[in-house]
DNA sequence: TTATTTAATCGTATATTTGCGATATAAGAT
DNA sequence: ATCTTATATCGCAAATATACGATTAAATAA
């Protein structure tokens, strides 16, 4: 891959692409449910949770907060994570308007 | 990565996984969005369309189809690719149901 | 039959992702 | 002040993904 040709897309393609990639991994959407059933933020117990080493979840953490998936704040000696709704809910919209946009212009297979 | 760990998470995660990592690029979405607005089943258009080689879009294409996102058949010289519309609702559907799970259990974020 | 057209595949280079152990950091406990 | 605990980050190895040119394959046109 020498060149990057990512930019060429559309910004709104480039967004959805972006986030799906955050969710494009089985550990990340184990992490998302873990976060959502807990109503205290935890960390430790994701590791403890999933059959990941501490550094790896800990990486797959910062990918969710990198695609502001998840946010994070510092309390005491560990770590805060939570879902943010407000992107979350964002990128779901995004989602079905490209679900919808699709299916809208041509609802029938042609093969 | 000496070992795949995706193995260990469920069914149902490693499926909503592989198919965001299907549409989990930009040249993927915009390919999609070309077959949806074409009646007809076109191939070597999305090839002008995009700015990727042949080969590329061909890749992009052999990958949405084994995310079976899209349906493709031999048409004299040339492929028909169409977009599966079964399997898209049903990744649409394993969305919903992904954000309404996540979403039921904890509304407030904490952080 | 030979040439042309269209698309898939191969080979290759490079970039990115995934995973882990080891180490660093920072707060709380002793 | 030192030890413990929790987490982030570094460094590395291996796997995957991205992109392209060249080649192959297969059907139509000449």
């Amino acid at each position: 891959m020498a060149v990057h040709k990512k930019e060429e897309f559309t910004q709104r393609e480039q967004d959805l692409a972006e986030f799906a990639k955050a969710i494009a991994h089985p550990a990340r959407i184990a992490i998302l449910k873990v976060l959502a059933q807990k109503n205290e933020c935890i960390c430790g117990e994701i590791v403890q949770i999933l059959p990941l080493a501490q550094s790896t979840v800990s990486q797959h953490l910062k990918e969710l907060k990198n695609a502001g998936l998840v946010t994070g704040t510092v309390d005491g000696p560990r770590s805060c994570y939570c879902i943010n709704w407000k992107a979350f809910e964002k990128f779901n919209q995004e989602f079905s308007w490209l679900f919808n946009n699709l299916k809208i212009k041509n609802e029938k297979s042609c093969c």
